[in-house]
DNA sequence: ATTATCTATAGATCTATAGATAATGC
DNA sequence: ATTATCTATAGATCTATAGATAATGC
C-alpha cells in the first residue's frame, strides 16, 4: 500500500460512502455496494470502519465542522453590523452552495437517529448559548440605536438559515413545483443570495 | 369485519405505516413492524397493498393534495396585495404546523427515488405554470404602481416557503443548534408566523 | 362464494466476522 | 511481524407469496 499522494484504500472507500449516503441517504447504500463501487470487497469496508454506523460517523467528522460553522460561526472582525449581516449570509450561503447535498443528508439521520442528536449535542456543547450570547450584545446595542427593530438573535438567524437552506434541502421537489428547467434551476441558485441579502437587510429596518 | 364507524384494519395499516414512515423514514421501516404496531401479521399488509412501495404510494395519495395546495394554492379572492399574501403566509404556515413531519418525508423520499419525483411532475401537471402566471401578473400590477420592489413570482414563492419550512424541515436539529428547550421550541413555532409575516411584507417595499 | 386473516416459507438481501493469503516495513 | 486484502459463511433480517382457515354477505 503506497501512502503518498494517492489515495488509500480507507479514504477511497470513505469518499464512496459518503457519495451514495449523499445520493441515495444511509439506509438505502449497503456496505456491498459501497465496496463494489469502490473497488474491493465487502469486508474490507468492515475492516477499516468496523460498523455501517462507524462509517456514517467518519463521514459526517469529516463534514461536521463546516456543518456547525455554517450556522453557528460568529464573525469576529471589527466592522459595521449591517456589513457583518451581509458577510454571515454570503459566506453561509457559498458554504452551503459547495456542499448542497450534505444539510439533507445530515438533518435525515439526526432527525430518524436520537442518538445522533445527542452525540451533536454533546459535540458542539456551549457553542450556541455563546454564540447566541454575543449577537444578543450586538443586536441590543443596534437597537437601541434605532438602526434595526426589535428582534431575538434566534429569529435573525432563522430568518438567515431558512433563507438560504431551502433551495438545497429541497431543491429538487421545488424544480418540480416551480416547474424550472435545470438551466434555469442553477441560474436561481446563482441569484438567490442577491435576494436573500435584500430580503434580510429590508427586514431589519424599524 | 365491520365496515361502520369503526376504522377498517386497511385504514389502521395505512395510518400505522404513515407513522413510521414519518417516525423513522421509509427505508428503516419494514412492513414486518407496521404489522407488529397495526396488530395483524405481515402478510396482511401485502393483502391490501401488495407492495412496500404501493403502501407508500398510498400514504402519499392520502396526503397530496395537502401538501401541494401548501404551496401552489392560489387565493383566488378579489382582497388587497398585501392581504393576500399575508393569508398566502398564513394559511400554508398553519398547513405545515398540523403537519410538521409530513414535508421531510416527502422531500426525503422524491430526493432519493427519482421515480417518484416524476410521479409528481405527472400529477401536478401544468399547475405551477398557472399559479405563476397568475402570480406574476398580480406582481407587475403592484410593481407598476409602486407598492413593491422588482421581483419575480418565483422569488416571492421561494421567500414565503424558505421562512415557512425550515423549522418543520429542520427542527430536531435546529433544538439542538439553538439550544432551546422543547417548551422554548414549541413557543418559537407558535410565535414564528408573525416573525415571517413582519420579514416578508418588509421584504416587499421598494 | 367471497373476502379477510393466518401460518409457513422461499429467496434475496445485508451486516459482520473468521480465517486464509498477499503485500509491506523492518 | 504487521498490515492489507481476499474468500467464505453465519445469522439476522426483510419482502413477497402460496396455501390453509376463519369470517362475512348473499
Amino acid at each position: 500500500m503506497k501512502h503518498n499522494t494517492e489515495t488509500t484504500t480507507e479514504q477511497l472507500i470513505l469518499e464512496t460512502a459518503e457519495n451514495l449516503f449523499l445520493e441515495k441517504g444511509f439506509a438505502m447504500t449497503s456496505t456491498t455496494e459501497i465496496a463494489r463501487i469502490a473497488g474491493c470487497n465487502q469486508a474490507l469496508v468492515h475492516y477499516y470502519f468496523r460498523t455501517k454506523d462507524r462509517l456514517f460517523d467518519a463521514v459526517f467528522k469529516k463534514n461536521a465542522s463546516m456543518f456547525i460553522s455554517a450556522f453557528l460561526q460568529n464573525l469576529e472582525e471589527n466592522i459595521p453590523f449591517e456589513e457583518k449581516v451581509r458577510r454571515k449570509i454570503e459566506t453561509q450561503y457559498d458554504i452551503l452552495k459547495a456542499n448542497p447535498k450534505l444539510p439533507f443528508l445530515f438533518f435525515n439521520e439526526l432527525n430518524t437517529n436520537p442518538d445522533r442528536l445527542k452525540l451533536l449535542q454533546e459535540k458542539i456543547g456551549d457553542l450556541p448559548k455563546s454564540f447566541f450570547r454575543q449577537m444578543e450584545n450586538e443586536l441590543s446595542v443596534e437597537i437601541e440605536k434605532g438602526t434595526i427593530r426589535p428582534m431575538t438573535a434566534i429569529d435573525l438567524m432563522l430568518t438567515i438559515l431558512s433563507l438560504n437552506l431551502v433551495l438545497f434541502l429541497a431543491g429538487s421537489v421545488l424544480k418540480i413545483l416551480t416547474g424550472l428547467t435545470e438551466t434555469e434551476f442553477q441560474f436561481l441558485i446563482e441569484n438567490r443570495k442577491r435576494e436573500n441579502l435584500t430580503i434580510i437587510l429590508k427586514s431589519l429596518r424599524p
